[in-house]
DNA sequence: TTTTGGCACTCTCGTGTCCAGAGTGCTAAA
DNA sequence: TTTAGCACTCTGGACACGAGAGTGCCAAAA
């Protein structure tokens, strides 16, 4: 159901019993936290059996490396490898209820720019899971264009500004190598009004290349300069870079436990601040649709080695646009969790579509 | 020189050497971290007095309120009114030097728009300082207006673009009572340009309330429509009210053994977040030039306690429009925090000066 | 063959004790 | 007014101790 990198197969050793075990394990180590020992799991399986066969079930588990002890007196904890085999096979999601589903809808519906789209989706994920939301802003190459505007600043300083289908105002200073006079800044903005609008982005950029060659060809000098604006205008830009996503509730993640040490927090919040380790995996969840989950170091990152990510991709029209999902710790509600972030991506989706939708 | 709420009198009982001697244990207290003990002050002070009679000064200071120790057998360190005495009369800063300056010039001269600068400028202070830094976002109302934009969305969704002197892009979207055709805001964009450009928002919003007067009176539609647009465009938004000032660096303050306890850190990070506290203390910093210091509990905010703010306001052509500063722990290093604050206020006027000087 | 009770063993964690170190306050002498 | 001396206090680290929780293993029971 929820593709990971390589679903690992169930280990033939391991039978209906201790995979129940297993999963009765997990449950109650992310509930409430501590090791869990033989009494308790014998209790809580509701299978009859005794502490002692437990132990022996629990040993096997240990020697498959899907549990571990802190010590040698103390109850068993879940591994990374042991997370995985639970959220791959044996874990059973709590779909959200219609009622909550739809109160997340109406949160989403009612903003009206794409960038309080995101910071409310965001919060959303954030405030529902209690843990930290993030929503990666959406490819800006697949970006529809229904607006261009250049505005000079000084004579060398012009002001682009460009605005999607979304709704969504961006806008960079670029300097080109000469000056340009306002009337020629305007018949640029004109003529790419006339031309591009409605293309997406990496369209409009492949088909700029084309007709500054041919209009330099044809030495149409104008069409040249217009070309070399907008190709400025248009080069990706690091600014928007440094924001590639949107983070919220990151002080929920105090809470847990498992930070509690100054260390952990501030590895963690610096790669917040990092950003591009972040962006990373969250670019591995970019390719195909559905939940993906990250748990502890198979993020490979190290600050992150406590915590899982569960992300999901949201598209517009069926295309993959952006990502989305939440960072928390290991032990964290994944039955409740992977529902809420499927569905907010869903959401998400939707929402921009219905703003990109309404015509001009 | 820096002016605080009530500048305390020096107590008289307080003669030289009990000043000396308060200045150097302050001194000593935000180098070490530690509680001074009368030795060690008797060895820093350079007095060729034994620590017996350290001891006696030391008890008049704690007498009058201005050290304390933490239990019996420990050495003193300074309570907040120790450290506005300090900081009022006894710091002797240490001015930078002028390559710093430069170098902050360097940085702060070569960034491209308003954000940036307030971004840099932030990111300068935390760095320099190995504290939080923090530039309030330029007042609005002071702002003078370059262009106006209106697009239409959908019916009844306009966006509405405005770029300031400074070269800085606001957008919102409006929804006005009844649809408007492409024409018509055509025309109040006209209009708007024609009319209001150069003057600050605050002024145009005056005049606008005027000119609907007298086209109401005079039963000129357009011009009706047009003023009821331009002053839905400029109606105070509270999108840009959520993020009303640039932080940054606060990773730094983990490292400060002040604020160890977890609960410490997850109060000053959400009083962050929370930001309305924190533009209350900033808000307080706006009337007057000059650097300003909030000490403790001072600054009257729960969060803030263990914490000073160091502030000065910016200003351009002479008009305060914000306030910057640091947040860091009492224990901070004053003489070298303050002139950085100082400094950095007046460049980053000088270098929104400059883009707003630049001719159109 | 699987399950279970029993038992010795191990590890953590909270508590209590002890001691060195640092610093104070007070008093009496310089 | 300053200083030396001395008794006193408080912290923090080291150490021991015991309760509690949990394990592994073995031999007996099912």
């Amino acid at each position: 159901m929820f593709s990971s990198a390589m679903l690992p197969a169930i280990p033939p050793q391991l039978n209906e019993r201790a995979q129940h075990l297993l999963k009765i394990l997990v449950e109650r180590y992310i509930g409430e936290g501590l090791p869990v020992g033989s009494r308790a799991l014998a209790r809580d399986a509701g299978l009859n059996l005794s502490p002692a066969t437990i132990r022996n079930v629990m040993s096997d588990l240990e020697e498959l490396g899907l549990i571990t002890a802190p010590h040698t007196s103390a109850g068993r904890m879940p591994t990374v490898t042991g997370y995985r085999l639970f959220v791959d096979t044996l874990l059973t999601v709590r779909p959200l209820q219609q009622s909550q589903v739809e109160q997340l809808w109406s949160h989403l519906e009612t903003q009206d720019t794409p960038e309080e789209l995101l910071e409310t989706a965001s919060r959303l994920l954030s405030e529902v899971t209690r843990l930290a939301g993030l929503v990666m802003v959406p490819r800006r190459e697949s970006q529809i264009v229904r607006h261009f505007e250049f505005l000079p600043l000084s004579e060398q300083r012009i002001l682009v500004i460009l605005v999607t289908q979304e709704g969504e105002v961006m806008n960079k200073i670029i300097t080109p190598s000469r000056p340009f006079s306002a009337s020629e800044l305007q018949s640029a903005a004109n003529y790419l009004n006339a031309t591009v609008v409605g293309k997406d982005l990496r369209t409009i950029r492949e088909g700029l290349q084309r007709e500054l060659q041919e209009a330099r060809e044809k030495l149409q000098g104008e069409m040249i300069h217009a070309a070399e604006i907008a190709g400025l205008a248009l080069a990706p830009d690091d600014a928007k870079r440094r924001r590639p996503f949107v983070l919220s509730g990151e002080m929920n993640l105090l809470d847990c436990a498992e930070l509690a040490s100054m260390e952990q927090v501030r590895g963690l919040f610096e790669a917040f601040q990092q950003r591009e380790g972040i962006v990373q995996i969250l670019d591995r969840c970019l390719e195909t649709a559905g939940v993906k989950i990250f748990i502890g170091e198979e993020a490979g990152y190290r600050a992150l080695d406590q915590c899982s990510v569960v992300t999901s991709a949201y598209s517009i029209n069926g295309e993959i646009i952006g990502v989305l999902g939440v960072i928390g710790p290991t032990r964290m509600a994944y039955e409740r969790v992977i529902p809420i972030v499927d569905i907010t991506a869903k959401l998400l989706g939707a929402a921009l579509n219905q703003k990109s939708q309404t015509p001009c």
